[in-house]
DNA sequence: AACGACATGTAAACAGTTACATGATTCA
DNA sequence: TGAATCATGTAACTGTTTACATGTCGTT
C-alpha cells in the first residue's frame, strides 16, 4: 500500500490558494471572498478559523504576531509543505461543482401556480441578473484602472466570466418571457 | 407569538414538486433526477428516503403500496396538506443559490503553475461544455419529439437554459484562449 | 442457481452556516 | 464614554453524500 494522499476540503484548498498570494489573517480572507470580484468562492468564519487551526497543525502555515491574548492579527504564511500541497491542487483538472437552481424547478413543476406566477419569477431573476451586469461592468473598470499585468489579465477573466453567464441568462429570461406570453395568447383565442 | 411556520429544506421542497404530478417512489425521484434534463437538481438516495419517512410522519403524504415486508415499491402521493406547502412554497420567489467554481479559483491564484497549465483547465472545461451543448440539443429534439402542450414547453425552457448556459460559457473559453495566448506571445517577443 | 437490475434503507462522515461570545481599537 | 468597526473564535445545527446492508425480481 503506497503512502495515501490525503485529500483536504475544497475550502481548504481555496485557503491555500489565498495565502499563496502572501500572509493573511483570517479576518482578511473574508473580507477578500466577500468582495463582488471573488463571486465564485464564498466562505464563512465558521468554517475559515477552524481550517486555519488545521492548517497550522498539519505544518503546512507559519504564524506571523501571533498574540492570542490581545485579539490582534495573526497572520497565516505558507512554508513549503503549504506551498506543494497548494501546487498539487493547482494542477489537477478543475472539478465542476453542480449548482441548483430553484427558478428552474419553480417553472417545471409550476403550472399550479399560474403562468403569472412563473412569470413574475423569470422577471425577478431578471432584474436581479441586470443589476449584476451592471456590478461586473463596474468592476471591470476598477481592475483595468489600477494594476496591470498577468494577475490583472486573469482578474478580467474571471469577471467576465460573470458577465458573459449572466448575459446569457438575461437573453433567456426575455426569450422565455416571450413563449410564456405565447402560451397565453393562444390559450385566450383558442 | 403567531403560529411559526415551518420552513423545510430545499431537498423536501424538490420532492414535494415531483410528487405534485403523481405518485412516486424514492426510486422513481431518484432516476428522474438522475437524467440530463434535471440536471438543475440532484439528490441521493440517503437524502430522499429520509425525507420521503419524514413527510409521512408529518402528515404531507399518503402511501400507496405499501409493502415493507417484501420491498416492494412504496408510493408516495401528495394529500391535502401536502399541496398546500407546495403551492406556499412555489410561489415564493426562487432563491438564488450560490456555486463555486473551481476553474475561477485556479486560474484566479494559478500563477505559479504556468500559463500552459491554465490553458488546459480551460481547454478541458472547453471540451466537457460542447459535449454537454451536444447532450443538451438532442434532449430538445426528444422533448419535441414526445408530447406538447405547457409542461412540454416548459420542459424546453429548463433545457434551453442549460444551452444558453453553456454556449456563453464555451464562447468565453475561447476568449480567454486567446487572451493568454497574447500574453505569452508578448512574453515572448518583449 | 446465478446474475444483474430493481428497490429500500441506515450509519457515519463530511462540509459548511448561523448565531453567539468575547475583547481590542478607533474616533466622535 | 459610548458606538462602530476590527478581529478571533466556538457550539450547535443543517444539509447532504458515501458506503454499506439487505432483500426482490426477472432472466438465462
Amino acid at each position: 500500500m503506497a503512502d495515501q494522499k490525503l485529500e483536504r476540503s475544497q475550502s481548504t484548498y481555496g485557503i491555500l490558494a489565498i495565502l499563496s498570494e502572501g500572509p493573511r489573517s483570517g479576518y482578511e480572507i473574508k473580507k477578500m471572498l466577500s468582495e463582488g470580484e471573488m463571486f465564485y468562492w464564498k466562505e464563512s468564519y465558521g468554517n475559515i478559523y477552524p481550517i486555519l487551526r488545521k492548517l497550522n497543525e498539519d505544518g503546512l502555515v507559519k504564524l506571523i504576531n501571533a498574540d492570542y491574548k490581545k485579539k490582534r492579527r495573526i497572520y497565516y504564511e505558507l512554508n513549503e509543505a503549504g506551498w506543494n500541497e497548494f501546487l498539487e491542487w493547482l494542477r489537477k483538472p478543475p472539478v465542476l461543482s453542480r449548482f441548483r437552481v430553484e427558478l428552474l424547478m419553480k417553472l417545471r413543476f409550476g403550472e399550479r401556480a399560474g403562468i403569472d406566477t412563473m412569470k413574475s419569477h423569470i422577471e425577478h431573476y431578471r432584474n436581479v441578473n441586470l443589476e449584476e451586469i451592471e456590478e461586473c461592468n463596474a468592476m471591470i473598470e476598477d481592475i483595468k484602472a489600477h494594476g496591470n499585468g498577468l494577475t490583472n489579465e486573469i482578474r478580467l477573466l474571471t469577471v467576465t466570466y460573470l458577465i458573459r453567464f449572466k448575459q446569457a441568462i438575461l437573453d433567456w429570461c426575455d426569450e422565455s418571457l416571450e413563449v410564456l406570453d405565447g402560451v397565453e395568447r393562444k390559450r385566450k383565442n383558442g
